[in-house]
DNA sequence: GGTCACAATGCAACCGGTTGCAAGAATAGT
DNA sequence: ACTATTCTTGCAACCGGTTGCATTGTGACC
């Protein structure tokens, strides 16, 4: 096994309090055994326990990173930026798939049994009983790229999807599109419900205007393309607000293969902003989401909960804004 | 806190170790105890502390999972089947990012503190002062997508990279192409260096091939693209064997740009297979890697390292196949 | 030099479990 | 009914650390 505290101790002849107190952040040494037991650790290659320490302190630093996103890109970036972040933290990210999971009690479990002192969940949607059991073990929880709710429950930081959906349909009426149409994702996914009554708010409001809707059974490139595909058999909107970036590569897909061009003759505008959006060949107009920020934020808020335990949930919410690039008819 | 151990086996009447021994597989405990600790367990809702019982049995069932390709989507499909492995195998992921890490030393010491039993290293380059690193603390590493070797100083599963530069440098010959190149990743990388030989051994081995080469400075869409760009300004090859799929994207947008179409004006074959291959826009002819069998193995090959301490390195590879899609002309 | 305040150190108990060992209980064999 | 064997069980030590407390050491000040 590795090096432990005793020997350190035994080779440095000190104690191993004193050893325990050199290697934790503002304990009272003296710089002459400071320097002795330095010398000691480096020459036998110490390095603390943080398992064991975690016994005694109740911090493991392990954050629990859950997630059911494992198929669209935009998370290999989120996931890129959460490691990251909670890296320079010090904290270690614990990953969880909960797609694989039959039981997310399961998972539940196991976070319990690795006394994860925090965890994120990078989905867009978080089960109440999920957010519960955590909220019964006292573990906070910060639901990533949530749905925002004036009294949450749980803290989330996100979007507001809502208003994402009106600045869609703000858009393509300035641009002069008469025959708009919403095509979701997932029917029941609450970022589907929020993008279209945003969206339908707008469009509704004014005359003259013709609004209709569809969704596709997943967020995916597959579930986006055959609901194109479909549409494109009937009289079709002018262009499309797509609940999501893959949607929208989809239908792209399914318009080239109609032969049809954008913008010419179909718009359409996504919704995230991954970084294939900006690929040359799909050059997608798109809303940006800022996941930098709320990568950030997440880990930030986490951070403070950690510091907090009874601290008030809270929802942080980040603007997005429209990007412009070719998939949209200018103004 | 948590319940403990003791709360339990006060609550059941029992001592500590009946309420341990009832959580022990193949302990020995009476039916009669087992149903009293269960009981006091269920209600109590107790789930015994991994960290703390790692203390004395030396596992805790962390495994690192290091990688840097966060920019690779293929890494996605990675991560997705690697996080439902190990949890399915009862073993928790501990998920560290090695782009992020100026030093990773960093990282190294951070998988001691927390006493991981092993490590996965899921990317093409694995350094070699890293392997001596886990070898001297006897920590298994499996060295997935790896370099093949045929006396591996450290576990490694993936492909042969220079039979799949063979593979390709075959089927660009056996569709007729005469003017075939080389468009590599960046020149160091091990992966590029053997596709690139594999590829080279055979073309340069039929007389009447005119081969050439290239490299992107990364396996990135933009680099892809950007190389391409270059190429297409001078006498371009009739058909590119590309790094990786990821890089072949890059290089049809380039070729799109310059209006010139694929597979009638110039060829790509790709190598990996991501989901994004078979996207009716994309439509990559590629080599499949098959990255699911490569992701269990390289799980059930550490879990065997775990049991088998001083298991000889050993190199496991899978076969590669070419799959016939759109961006090469028919043979 | 003496007193005092405070810094440095070691002791021992503790965090939440596991496990070797010896003693006691149960079962089998005759 | 008595002995031999196997199962159960609790005790106590241990895993690798941390920390409250009492003790000792150090320097400041008068």
């Amino acid at each position: 096994m590795a090096v432990t505290l005793k020997e350190v101790a035994e080779s440095a002849g000190v104690s191993r309090s004193a050893v325990s107190r050199t290697f934790t952040e503002g304990a009272s040494v003296s710089p002459k055994t400071r320097k002795k037991v330095e010398k000691a650790a480096r020459e036998l290659g110490y390095s603390p326990n943080a398992l064991a320490s975690s016994l005694t302190t109740g911090r493991t630093k392990l954050i629990g990173l859950i997630s059911n996103n494992f198929h669209n890109p935009l998370f290999l970036e989120v996931f890129d930026l959460f490691t990251r972040r909670l890296q320079e933290k010090g904290l270690r990210p614990l990953l969880v798939n909960l797609s694989s999971e039959t039981d997310p009690e399961n998972s539940l479990r196991m976070l319990r049994q690795y006394s994860v002192d925090g965890v994120i969940v990078a989905s867009s949607t978080l089960s109440p009983e999920f957010a519960k059991a955590f909220r019964d073990a006292k573990i906070p929880v910060v639901h990533s790229f949530g749905r925002f709710a004036s009294a949450p429950h749980v803290h989330v930081v996100g979007i507001d999807n809502v208003e994402c959906g009106r600045m869609a349909a703000r858009t393509l009426l300035a641009r002069g599109y008469r025959r708009i149409a919403f095509l979701g994702g997932p029917k029941l996914a609450t970022s589907t419900i929020d993008r279209r009554a945003g969206f339908m708010e707008i469009a509704q409001a004014v005359t003259g205007v013709h609004v209709t809707e569809s969704f596709a059974s997943a967020y995916s490139f597959a579930a986006g393309r055959a609901e194109m595909l479909e549409l494109l058999k009937g009289p079709y909107a002018e262009a499309y607000f797509c609940g999501d970036d893959v949607l929208s590569i989809g239908a792209l897909s399914a318009i080239a293969s109609d032969n049809l061009r954008v913008p010419d003759d179909i718009g359409i505008i996504g919704l995230n902003d991954m970084e294939m959006a900006k690929w040359e060949n799909i050059n997608l107009t798109t809303i940006r989401q800022p996941i930098k920020q709320i990568v950030e934020s997440s880990v930030e808020l986490v951070m403070a909960a950690l510091e907090d335990r009874d601290r008030h949930p809270e929802a942080r919410l980040f603007a997005c804004e429209v990007i412009d690039r070719g998939t949209l008819r200018a103004v």
